[in-house]
DNA sequence: TATGAATGAGCATTCATTCAT
DNA sequence: AATGAATGAATGCTCATTCAT
């Protein structure tokens, strides 16, 4: 049985940490396929290729089985989200062209699959599991919305934002985003074309930097 | 006993239209308690006060029940929307004042009961009921966001807010409304102060008119 | 409203009469399509194009239904087999030709729909109905056996059978057609070929008459 | 408790064919009792002495359930009649004596229960599935057919019965014994005491040998 | 540890039957 | 007499979960 260093440096068996995962992996293909109530866990244990009473030996239940999946696809999602954010680092000298080419970026990470699949999970259970939605919350969109402050508030210390609240300016750079977005592609359930998501992110940004962009330099 | 005495004082049949409502009405307030899947039509029965088949009598199906029961939501949601778009109708001299006032209560419509359920409702099942969410997109935000777009419109032919795509600007204003509150109460799980409700109105159309307020006149 | 003179000499209102026909009708096509436990009252009031509470006020009950309906059908297929064996009456020169020709003919009729139909709900339902076992049977099977017997007891009064027990021999003449048909035609579920069917019947013909035939007269 | 003590004295394990064959006996009692549509799966469950699922993880579907039931009855129902027919193999001398054993005993083993019940299950469904009734006629009647010309073809080539076709022979004799034989019995829902029996053997096999035993030796 | 087998609880749906009109 | 509406009682089937190996 192959054997691999944990990050606490013991040795632990490989077949049960790629059992685990492989069963996590398919837990979230599974809910995301029909939705937490219609699916069943032999049809996730089927999708990882192991016996239904081994998924319970793992992850107990059904609903800790979906808590899992839904922590882990969050954190998937939101380091992808993360690195476009980064981008903003250096924005180069156009900061319109920085903008836009976030907002594309991240428009693309929104409309995945299991992007939206994971919105539509958390949505839908929200009734079930709220501090489900709390932590998924945290880890996704508040950070999100927290890193992209941070990248706002420095652009407002160079002088190219005017200053004001980061926070509340992220906020509303991500609503201008997604909410036209997911008004056009009708939830996920329509494919929205790239140009239209080209338009859509250039208006967010477009209006945003109308609203917060510092006043021309030079003007009396 | 199949009649019952109105309140006007007549015998009214009890059968009909009544139970058909009230069937309607059990299956929205149980599917926005437990979810499509997890609700079980016995306890829409019972909340409906009928026997079951006449819950199948009367809609057929599950299916069909929570179609159903979803649009006449959908047309209740979008009543209440429409009427205050339509304050906008005539936005007396403080525009400022007038957008922030209907902000202010749609976002109160927004986070009611029945709105957020809805929009729970259609998100969950939006694999299995793709032309649901079509349909119920197509009369409620959908529509709302033309009627914002014709009172905006008219806006900006009368001067009060540059020209451009009325539109695009009805999608950003309601996206700068709605993200936020998403946000805010954590998909509906945290309750939003009025205070708080405020400040999300304000800033949204403090953003839509710095980007979409007419040039101040008298400018050169 | 029609009225018809019933055979008892009263008047009787024509509506009613029609109706619980059409009842018997429909309900009789529908067992024959679906079997009797299968079957449901809503179906049969649909055939007969009246309402479900109509079929209940005119019989009782699906058993009562059902009992009548095999009845009734059970009656218009002896008519038709007595009228076969009646031919018999006048057999003309060639009794081996009349012989085949009324074997024909019956088997014509046993594989008629009807005819399937009855003994296909008649067998399924032995257990549950017995006594309508004994009716159907004494209308059919036996009585048709007894006016078989009689005319057989003729031809060997009049020499052209041998002497003996006439009931016997017509028992087995009709095993004789019977068993091979049904055999044949997998119990119902199998179309028999018209040949087929006519070498059936010269078949068991011809061995009835080797077992039954007088003695050639002026044999010493 | 998963293991019981077998007879033998070892631990056997309840689960397995065990159990199956168990569920498939249990099917075929309750058919018998109550016909298909009548029968209802938990019945069947409590029969066998399992819980519901057990028998659907068993055997997938009320259909699939009635399906190899009924294949299990018709294979042992045909083992008795062969064993029966086997005996013609030896007739001794005395070839009606024979004939008149083989009947009797092939009458005992037709007028069984189970025997009975195959028959009055089949003939039931035979609309809902005809496919079903073409394999169990070709494991039974069929093949008991087939058996029986084999035995009536040796009986012609070695003289004692008149040559011609065996298969004819076979069919005829076999609707000389059951058809008399349902009829008596008014479809099985009546008792036919020993002698009676005995009667319609001796007259069947009277009747086949008049029409098929070689013309008398030394006859010129 | 992994699993084949078993089960208690539940759910959508159907149906025979009954009222009240 | 005829019917629209309503219902109590089943029934087939599924599923999360647990044993015993």
């Amino acid at each position: 049985m192959t054997a691999v260093t944990a990050p606490s440096g013991r040795k632990v068996p490989r077949g049960r940490i790629d059992k685990r995962q492989a069963i996590l992996d398919a837990a979230f293909t599974v809910f995301a396929r029909r939705g937490y109530g219609q699916s069943c866990v032999q049809e996730i244990a089927n999708e990882a290729g192991v016996a239904k009473p081994t998924v319970y030996n793992h992850l107990t239940d059904k609903e800790t089985l979906f808590r899992h999946a839904i922590e882990a696809a969050a954190d998937a999602v939101m380091a992808e989200n993360l690195a476009v954010v980064e981008r903003l680092r250096e924005p180069g000298d156009d900061l319109r062209a920085a903008l836009e080419d976030m907002a594309y970026r991240m428009l693309q990470v929104c409309c995945g699959e299991r992007s939206r699949a994971l919105r539509r999970l958390t949505y839908a259970q929200a009734a079930d599991f709220p501090d489900l939605i709390e932590t998924v919350q945290g880890r996704t969109a508040i950070r999100l919305g927290e890193a992209l402050a941070d990248r706002l508030a420095r652009l407002s210390l160079s002088g190219r934002l005017r200053p004001g609240d980061p926070a509340q300016a992220a906020e509303q750079l991500l609503a201008l985003l997604t909410g036209p977005m997911e008004m056009r592609s009708r939830l996920g359930t329509r494919k929205v074309s790239t140009a239209e998501t080209r338009t859509v992110a250039r208006a967010a940004v477009d209006t945003f930097l109308r609203a917060y962009e510092a006043a021309a330099p030079g003007r009396p």
